[in-house]
This record gives structure tokens, C-alpha cells and sequence, in this order.
RNA sequence: UGGGGAGUCGUCUAAUGGUAGGACAGCGGAUUCUGGUUCCGUAAGUGAGGGUUCAACUCCUUCCUCCCCAGCCA
């Protein structure tokens, strides 16, 4: 299989062949007023992921130019999440405002040479001068003030003369561009307000499209890479750029990711969180680094991930189970597999004696040997799953069911012979034998069993609680509501169930919190890194293995239903 | 209705004038002490119409559809 190109690395490598750049240099710049999700983990896999191809270097920049949004607690959670995910920086982590002083700098030359002026509009004004999209706008009355003028109110809003919204600093280039980002943008604006680095040094701040290609010209990027509404921002880029006569980085497009059944708008995550729609930013349902990491996804699948996605201008919308998938190639290799019984039903085991206690060895990982393996307790009384037998069972069940005999994995061969019920009818014990011929799991005779379920022992195994996730919401695409819809309408109520009575083996005390095993035949499970309880332990479930048994199952109802 | 982008299996993505290929999802089968994994097989696509060409996803042209833009947000 050949390795295709998407068009960002051909432009990449047509710069590296062409002599234009010798060191490639990206960057992956946020801005620290939110946690980082799954759509900036694709933004992040091909920034760090092109620079570690070519041996280039990407920086961590906070774009942090406006102080009232921003927080230090976003700094830092977004520092942990881009480490977490496995890339690394420089030497030191960077941001927009270590530059306020060159940019303020370029500011007065632009002002000197004509090409900025102080205006007095207000938003509003400035609003309505612009004109809209398919008329030109309106010059500003101040649009010619003198390069004197302008220069001195301009020190002046930097020394805090003035008030906020009073005066902002535009450049000077086309109110009749039918580009409306060229319609004499805002440079500076003034606001009286703490930045958590600068402090109180600064009362005016520099907007997006003026500091941006600044950052990326400062620290010599050599391709800007960023999501496709940007692009109309690229003539101003540029415009900036030319009229400084700086270094000249080229900004390159690519598209976003969405993903099918969740939301990644700021807005909308902020609004589950504080809805307590969900437990938190970190909520395992939540589509944010830190619920994937709580959830038990491994940085490598989410890498692996937007690997298989590529690099594209299309817009695009992927199916969630592309990254179930991504996530179950990579735990299948390196997760230990244990038993537990998430919905435990007991059963006896009536000639095996009352007080024995044997232990059975299971393979810790079939895909890894050397992973080893470990002792299984096994005893008369056993908890299996509940879902693993059937008194009326169709033809295709495999499982337990009265008189017939399956493997008790890693143990015994046991068939059933009793069921007893309670009062209302429900099944609350079996009782079965046990093939003592049979240990380990297979027969001298070279007879065979169907099905082989996981079990542990009743009085050797240890309770926990399991945390069952599913999707967050029931439709596909859950931002899209009616008029007068709101997009929580489309939760699941069913998002997460959760199992207090559930059972493990003994050995899974040796997992560490946060670290993803195998519940073996149900899925990869991960140990809650903050809940923890005196009486269980603690599973989330990343993902189910794929059940092929719940297809048979919905088959068979869709014909006799 | 101004400007900027984009249209390839259900989804994501290749093919840069020369056999429309891969992955996920689906379907069928083999193997299996996880109804997992693995393996094999199978179906499914170039938005529409014209044109250029021996040959068009690719070039030209007309049309259609979708996305983005009117923050002193990024």
C-alpha cells in the first residue's frame, strides 16, 4: 500500500524541495478560555503530527489577547491534555501577549505610514458604517485624521486616557471590499482589565487578525494551519504582513472535524456542564480530552483516529464508530483481560465440595504473552451473567440454558439442571455439576461446548461498581432542532446506567486508577481516576467489545416482530 | 441576491488526462476456551447537463446543492 499525500503535505514538501523553507515550523495555538475537545485533537495531530514528520518543531502558543475571557485554569488543563495526547514543544511554552510589545510597535509604524487611524465610532456606528454583505460600507468621519493626531491618541489609549469603547484603532484599507473583514478592521481595542500575565500593564488590546500573523511572523512559523472559516480572514493576513514588510508565514485551510452524535460548540459543552446535563467537563460522556482520557480512551487511538481521518478542505461530519474503533484496535493489543459479572446471577456448582477452594490459571492478554498470567479462584458458588442464560432459549443461544453444557472459561465444563425462582417468578439461582475431567476448560474426550462464559466465584471475588456510557444524544446530528428547539431535547436519557452489584476477580486489584482493561466477552473498562468508594471499586466503560450476538438478537425480533 | 470555499460508496479518504482504490460501517463465510481478535469473500460512489480528447473524478462551460463571512470574540 502506497502512502497518499493529503494537499497540506504536498505543499509542505513542494516547500522543503524548492529550498523555500529548510526546518518546518507549525503551531497549535488556543486560546485558554475553554477545555480542549476532540475536534482540537485533530487540530493538534496535524500540527505536532506534521512537525514530527518532518522534523520540524511545533509551538504551543496561547492566543491569549483578550483578557476577560480568559483563565489560567485553561492554561493549564489545555498544558495537560496536549502532553497527555503524547506530543512535545520547545523549550518553553509561548503566548500572544510575551509580544504585546512588538505588536504595539507595529501598531505606530502602521499609523505613521497612513495605513491606521484612531476612530471615535462607536461599535454600534462602526456596526452600521460597515455596510452589510451585499452593500459597501461607509468611511469613517475619522478615517483621515491626521498621522499626528493619530499617533499621539494612540499613546494615549495606551496610556489609559480614555475609556473602554471609547476609541479603538482600525486600519485603513477598503470600506468598499466585498470582503467585509477588509472593511477597516479593528486593531485595538481598549479594555480596562487584568490579563492573567501581563496584569495591569495594558488597557488596550490587540485584536485576532491584526496579532495573529504577528505570532506566526515572530516565531517564524512557516505554515499557519487553521480551520476553514478562517479563510476569508487570510487577504488581511496577508495585507498586515505586506505592510510590515515582515516575515511572511503562509496561513493554509483545512476542515474542522464534527462528529455524529455529540456537539463540540463551546457554547453548547458549556451548557451541559452547567445544565448538569453532565458531571463535568472531564464527564466520560463528554466529547473533551479530558472525558475521553476519564473514559479510558488511549492517546494513541484518539492520534490514531485523526490519522485515519486525513487532512481535506471538505466539510465533513465522521462516524462515531471510526473512533470506537480506533479505540478497540488499540486496547484489543495492550489491554489485560479479567472476568467480571456485571449483572451477577448465582449459581451452584452441587457436586463440587462445599469448602474447596481451586484456582484456575487465565491468560492475562492472548494478544500479548508476555503479558502471563494469573490465578483464578473457583468454588461452588459461582455468580455468572444474568444475560448468560436462558430458560426458553432460541436455537442460536449458545449460552446456558437447562440441560445443556458450556465451558465455564478457563475452569470447568458445567451443565444446568435446576432453576429456582423466587415468589414473583424471576430466576435467582441455578443449580448445576461440573465435569471435574474437564479442568482448564477442555475435554479429554475431544467433546465440544458452544459457548464459553465468564464467571467469578461468589465468595472470592470482589464488588465494584460499573459506570455503563453510551452516546450522549439520540440523533445524529443533536445541534439540529426545529424552530424553537433546543439541542438538550436530544439527550439519551439513557447515557449512562449505572451497576452497583457488579462482581470482579481478585487480580484486578492490581489495576491502577485510570489505567483501561478487558472485562472479558463485554468490553474495555477503566478505573475511575477521581470517584472512589470503601466498598467497590470503580469501572468506567470505554467501549463494548462489538456483539455480534446483539445483531443475531435484533434479527430474530425483527422477524417475529 | 456580494465575497470566499466545497461536492467521489452510508461515512471518512485516495486516484493530479490512462483499470475509480483503501478504511469504517453493512452483508456472507472460516478459525477461535472472549458471539472478542484474526482471516477470506461480497455489495456500494465521481451532484446534473453540455463540450474538448483515443481516453475525463481530473480540463472547459452552464447549472444545482452545501458550508463560511456583517464581534471592539478567536
Amino acid at each position: 500500500m502506497t502512502e497518499s499525500k493529503n494537499f497540506i503535505q504536498q505543499i509542505i514538501e513542494d516547500d522543503l524541495s524548492s529550498g523555500k523553507h529548510k526546518n518546518i515550523i507549525t503551531r497549535f495555538p488556543p486560546e485558554p478560555n475553554g477545555y480542549l475537545h476532540i475536534g482540537h485533537a485533530k487540530s493538534i495531530c496535524i500540527n505536532f503530527g506534521f512537525a514530527e514528520k518532518y522534523n520540524g518543531q511545533c509551538n504551543l502558543r496561547f492566543d491569549d489577547t483578550n483578557p476577560s475571557k480568559e483563565e489560567e485554569e485553561y492554561v493549564s488543563s489545555i498544558i495537560e491534555d496536549v502532553r497527555w495526547l503524547g506530543f512535545e514543544w520547545g523549550d518553553k511554552i509561548l503566548y500572544a501577549s510575551d509580544y504585546f510589545d512588538e505588536m504595539y510597535t507595529h501598531a505606530e509604524t502602521l499609523v505613521k505610514n497612513g495605513k491606521a487611524f484612531i476612530c471615535d465610532l462607536s461599535a454600534e456606528e462602526i456596526n452600521q458604517f460597515r455596510g452589510t454583505l451585499t452593500k459597501s460600507g461607509r468611511e469613517s468621519p475619522f478615517r483621515n485624521r491626521p498621522t499626528d493626531e493619530n499617533l499621539d491618541l494612540f499613546r494615549r489609549m495606551k496610556a489609559g486616557e480614555f475609556s473602554n469603547g471609547s476609541k479603538v484603532l482600525r486600519a485603513k484599507i477598503d470600506m468598499n471590499n466585498s470582503n467585509l473583514n477588509m472593511r477597516d478592521p479593528v486593531l485595538y481595542r481598549i479594555l480596562h482589565e487584568s490579563h492573567h500575565r501581563t496584569g495591569d500593564a495594558w488597557c488596550i488590546y490587540p485584536m485576532y487578525d491584526w496579532a495573529h500573523g504577528l505570532e506566526d511572523s515572530i516565531e517564524g512559523i512557516t505554515h499557519s494551519l487553521c480551520t476553514l472559516e478562517f479563510e476569508d480572514h487570510r487577504p488581511l493576513y496577508d495585507w498586515f504582513l505586506e505592510q510590515l514588510n515582515v516575515y511572511h508565514p503562509r496561513q493554509i485551510e483545512f476542515a474542522r472535524l464534527n462528529l455524529n452524535f455529540t456537539v463540540m460548540s463551546k457554547r453548547m459543552l458549556l451548557e451541559l456542564v452547567e445544565g448538569n446535563y453532565v458531571s463535568g467537563w472531564n464527564d466520560p460522556r463528554m466529547p473533551t480530552i479530558s472525558g475521553m482520557r476519564r473514559r479510558g480512551y488511549s492517546p494513541a487511538s484518539i492520534r490514531k483516529f485523526a490519522e485515519n481521518l486525513g487532512v481535506a478542505k471538505r466539510e465533513m461530519t465522521a462516524d462515531i464508530a471510526l473512533l470506537e474503533h480506533s479505540v478497540r484496535e488499540d486496547l484489543n493489543k495492550r489491554a489485560l483481560r479479567f472476568m467480571g459479572v456485571l449483572d451477577p446471577l448465582k449459581i451452584v456448582i452441587e457436586n463440587f465440595p462445599e469448602d474447596k477452594v481451586e484456582e484456575v490459571e487465565g491468560i492475562n492478554n492472548p494478544e500479548d504473552p508476555s503479558a502471563g498470567k494469573r490465578k483464578i479462584p473457583f468454588s461452588r458458588e459461582l455468580f455468572i451473567e444474568k444475560s448468560d442464560f436462558m430458560e426458553d432459549a432460541p436455537k442460536k443461544f449458545f449460552r446456558l440454558t437447562l440441560g445443556k453444557e458450556v465451558r465455564l472459561r478457563y475452569a470447568y465444563f458445567i451443565t444446568c439442571k435446576d432453576i429456582i425462582k423466587n415468589e414473583n417468578g424471576e430466576i435467582v439461582e441455578l443449580r448445576c455439576t461440573y465435569d471435574p475431567e474437564t479442568k482448564g476448560g477442555s475435554a479429554p474426550d475431544g467433546r465440544k461446548v458452544k459457548g464459553t462464559l465468564h464467571w467469578v466465584s461468589a465468595e472470592n471475588s470482589l464488588p465494584m461498581e460499573v459506570r455503563l456510557y453510551d452516546r450522549l444524544f439520540t440523533t445524529e446530528n443533536p445541534a439540529k432542532v426545529e424552530e424553537g428547539g433546543h439541542f438538550t431535547q436530544n439527550i439519551n436519557p439513557n447515557s449512562l446506567s449505572v451497576l452497583k452489584g457488579s462482581r470482579v476477580e481478585p487480580a484486578v486489584q492490581t489495576v491502577k486508577k485510570g489505567e483501561t482493561i478487558q472485562f472479558e466477552r463485554q468490553g474495555y473498562f477503566c478505573l475511575d481516576s477521581e470517584d472512589f468508594s470503601e466498598q467497590y471499586l470503580i469501572f468506567n466503560r470505554t467501549v463494548s467489545l462489538r456483539d455480534t450476538w446483539k445483531k443475531i438478537q435484533k434479527k430474530v425480533d425483527n422477524n417475529f416482530g
